[in-house]
DNA sequence: AGCGGTCAAGTTGAT
DNA sequence: ATCAACTTGACCGCT
């Protein structure tokens, strides 16, 4: 069964997510009512969102990481009890929960790419930490059971730059490891480099086949997918995205409004897998997707039931 | 309503 | 040196 997943916001469906600037919020009148203002609406919007997914059996989720803005940054860093609409706030996300709950929709969350774990600066690293925090602080509310993140900078030495992510992991609570993962990236770290930090230290494999595509090791697809689902002790996820300009074109990283069906490889077909679609046209192009696999009869996800 | 400048943060490779 | 790419342009002040 492929459980298809939505990745942070809609192209057509008028459903929002709210952010802010910090330079707007150091001049606005009073900046905890603007935040407690935009994480309503942005938790209205997630209901949405949850029920648009249900409605066209897209299983997957993800949320964006200015859900709660600025909630990280040193100069901020408040919880839901520092905000003047905290009672509303709990309940929306038990809403939120409920609605997961009931249509069985997975929900993940994909720090962006300041988040360095293995930088070979304090402060970014601390930085990635408190938003490490942030993100499971979230996720407790939602049971959001995927926190990705890349291996990171190489900074000449990719065999050190590894060590050190181990080592900064080993500083990391618990309720940021039992959801970090890892994805392999188009720039620096493949599939075969993450692997044995991934078995060593059980963190996932977001095994991502575009950039796989895009920066090769040795491993092909259906290697690389064998391994990935080894590193789950749950439901393993994927991404899945196709090139602007075709795999002949220019930056074949730069991703296309639409997936290719012939960039869904044939060995991820009979598997139990969620693929998170990283495509511009967004939910038209996860749609799109499903009926492109619905008429080569894979078993999709369809909904808590199935 | 539409437009242009601005926006916290890291790292890499193309130009 | 600058900039685009990355999960994603959105937001705000001005006209």
């Amino acid at each position: 069964m492929i459980r298809l997943g939505l990745c942070c916001m809609f192209r057509a469906e008028p459903i929002k997510f709210r952010t802010s600037t910090l330079a707007y919020l150091g001049r606005v009148k009073n900046p905890f009512d603007h935040i407690s203002g935009m994480i309503i609406e942005n938790l209205l919007s997630l209901k949405k969102s949850l029920e648009y997914c249900y409605a066209h059996s897209i299983g997957c989720f993800r949320i964006n990481s200015q859900f709660f803005p600025a909630c990280s940054h040193p100069d901020w860093a408040y919880t839901i009890d520092d905000l003047p609409g905290s009672t509303k706030i709990f309940a929306l996300l038990k809403e939120c929960d409920a609605l997961r709950n009931q249509t069985g929709i997975r929900l993940t969350m994909h720090p962006d790419q300041f988040i360095v774990l293995n930088s070979s600066k304090k402060e970014v690293v601390e930085r990635a930490i408190a938003e490490l925090n942030y993100h499971a602080y979230l996720a407790d509310f939602l049971a959001i059971d995927v926190i990705n993140i890349h291996g990171g900078g190489v900074y000449g030495d990719k065999k050190q730059a590894l060590s050190r992510f181990k080592t900064h992991y080993g500083l990391l609570s618990e309720g940021v490891k039992k959801r970090l993962t890892v994805e392999n990236d188009d720039k620096s770290y493949t599939p075969a480099d993450l692997l044995p930090l991934c078995f060593d230290l059980s963190i996932p494999l977001v095994y991502d086949v575009h950039h796989h595509r895009c920066l090769k090791d040795h491993l092909s697809v259906e290697e690389a997918t064998e391994q990935a689902v080894k590193t789950w002790n749950r439901e393993p996820l994927f991404h899945l995205s196709s090139p602007l300009e075709g795999w002949e074109g220019s930056r074949t990283e730069r991703h296309h409004d639409f997936i290719a069906s012939d960039d869904f490889p044939d060995n991820w077909k009979q598997l139990s897998i969620t693929v998170e679609v990283e495509a511009k046209a967004k939910e038209l192009a996860v749609c799109k997707l499903k009926e492109e696999l619905q008429t080569e009869c894979i078993s999709l996800w369809s909904g808590a039931s199935s």
